[in-house]
DNA sequence: GTTCCATTTGGAACCGCTCCCATGAATACT
DNA sequence: AGTATTCATGGGAGCGGTTCCAAATGGAAC
């Protein structure tokens, strides 16, 4: 590896001081045309970068901001969810010159981890995606001004900003869906519900039922873990309860597709005997058989409008709306019986 | 945020100088075990944490790695196999105290983000998922001597690091299981074909099929892209093929997904009408109706070897063995018609 | 032709850490 | 006891940028 050059070389090169390099560097005002051109000229020519290191150090940013996974979400690395978040968040950030780092904190670690990471000013900001309500790594964060967005909301922690899904509406419009198709016995698969997410979806059921007139029968609401196998073994306890559940509102495609096995597996059919919906429209959605009915999540939005908020605010533009809320659509396929 | 405790002042603190704190943060073996304690005692009390900028700049690492992927490979944000492949890495890094970087090489900028990213020293190495064979990232790091290591593989880079799974000998395997069935008419679904993996795998389905002494019939070779729409469409056309094919192997679920769903919409059946056989062993597999039988990767294994190579690199521990070849293998399950 | 002010520019002092080298103390050897 | 050697420590010079401040420059206004 050749020897780095230095901004000491661009001055000498370009006839000027290293403070008008770095002026231009930064895109500082005040800088004769003719010299920033010429500058610009020997910087293009010689191919040089600046050293991120040094940069950072003087001027205490790093132009990278954080993914934190909480270990209590580690099961979204099964869930195509994750994948387009993280797509679109790496794209809102590549587009304003920053880097994306991805953390997860994992287990007994996370203190450690946490002074790693963050106390050591690797990061300007973090995203972190929606995790228990009680996670003991909000409260460090908040305690250490680490700017913050959160993808998903918190219930008390509110002055703070966070992207989500309108995840009660989402549910309830996905039930009124299967109350407006005749079904009353309407049960539904929760996230685990440490969660925010899967207390939102779960009240949205209640809710829609409610305003129906239907009352809640706590045996046709099964905790699941948002995956497949969490689905799967909640679909087979509902399966016994009786009278048995003629419709489904699983709170996540996932858990709609181990609920969907589930069915099949005792010898059912979707959506004759049993009607499912689901929630988030991951791409597999439209390829299962049948083809899942779910509420879909804006989930490029969804990461894209966190890493915009977050950049926003660390560049001093603090955003307005500390709380936004994103619009969720049902998607009508076949799984729900409605054609 | 309150002032920033520097390495000065665990130096006063303790009655060193700031060279005997570094020696005790960087592990020199020139400290008597009573200072070391002493030292390690008030760091922990003020709980000091160095700043990353300041030890890059001066030791010149910056316990960074770069998950690189190439814009080609888009298409792996839907695939599950990326959220684990992320997963395996993220925890290999974490557990040798670096940080995980992701990146991706979007179309026409990807010069310019290749200078910003890697040129401006943010990252000590790069993993890079596999890619176009004439990508031109590829030659640009190799040039810039940055450590590497390709998870997949290249025909004719040789000489670099990089892990893989058999992929020849996976798909051969799978061809010769449906071939011991019974039968003769397979058609494969591929990979788009300037990717090394998706050529791998043909030619271990073109091999099985000739060592069976197999007629390769072209017009039973469909491309795919990797992704389930190109399944769909790929499977569609081998569908009208005449006489059309008793059994598909298809270079990925996600393509077996779409192919199992066109040979549904086609009125027919799998396996009864059509056997059908995946690779990779992604976690909906065993969840699909009816659940796939598929070549099974070590995904975790794979991102997780590949972490640790360039890491040995880095620390300077070249692995003996440049190319990693990890085995893949067969999952029987219900899609092939076995049972 | 001065004086004044705004604009550009250069110099120098950091930013917080590492690491080489010199120093001094402690131990080993003759 | 004196000298050589080893080991632990401190001091200082960077690492490659940014940024404050003061000086220089060049017009404009008088």
């Amino acid at each position: 590896m050749e020897q780095q050059i230095t901004i000491r070389q661009i001055a000498k090169l370009a006839e000027v001081s290293r403070s008008t390099v770095s002026r231009v560097l930064n895109n500082h005002p005040s800088v004769r045309p003719e010299v920033r051109q010429r500058v610009l000229e020997v910087i293009k020519e010689q191919d040089y970068v600046p050293q991120a290191a040094a940069r950072s150090l003087a001027s205490r940013r790093t132009n990278v901001l954080t993914l934190l996974i909480p270990r209590s979400s580690a099961f979204i690395f099964t869930d195509p969810f994750f994948s387009l978040t993280i797509q679109s968040i790496t794209e809102a950030c590549t587009a304003r010159d920053y880097s994306l780092m991805l953390s997860m904190a994992t287990g007994a670690e996370e203190r450690s981890f946490y002074q790693r990471v963050l106390r050591s000013r690797i990061t300007d900001g973090v995203l972190m995606l929606s995790s228990d309500i009680d996670d003991p790594i909000l409260p460090l964060l908040i305690n250490d001004d680490m700017p913050l967005v959160l993808i998903g909301s918190h219930p008390y922690l509110q002055p703070m900003y966070s992207v989500d899904v309108a995840n009660r509406d989402g549910a309830a419009v996905a039930v009124e869906h299967l109350l407006r198709l005749g079904h009353s016995r309407i049960a539904t698969i929760t996230g685990p519900l440490q969660m925010n997410t899967a207390i939102d979806r779960r009240d949205g059921y209640k809710q829609a039922l409610l305003k129906a007139g239907v009352g809640i029968d706590p045996q046709l609401i099964g905790e699941g873990d948002f995956t497949q196998e969490g689905g799967y073994s909640a679909m087979r306890t509902l399966l016994d309860v009786q009278p048995p559940p003629t419709a489904v509102f699983a709170a996540s495609d996932m858990m709609a597709l181990g609920a969907l096995r589930a069915i099949y597996d005792a010898g059912l059919r979707v959506p004759d005997d049993i009607a499912l919906v689901g929630f988030d429209d991951i791409p597999i959605a439209s390829f299962a058989t049948p083809e899942l009915t779910t509420v879909r999540q804006p989930i490029q939005r969804l990461g894209a409008t966190a890493a915009t908020m977050l950049l926003d605010h660390l560049e001093g533009n603090p955003p307005a709306i500390h709380h936004q809320q994103l619009k969720p659509e049902l998607i009508i396929r076949k799984s729900c019986g409605a054609f």
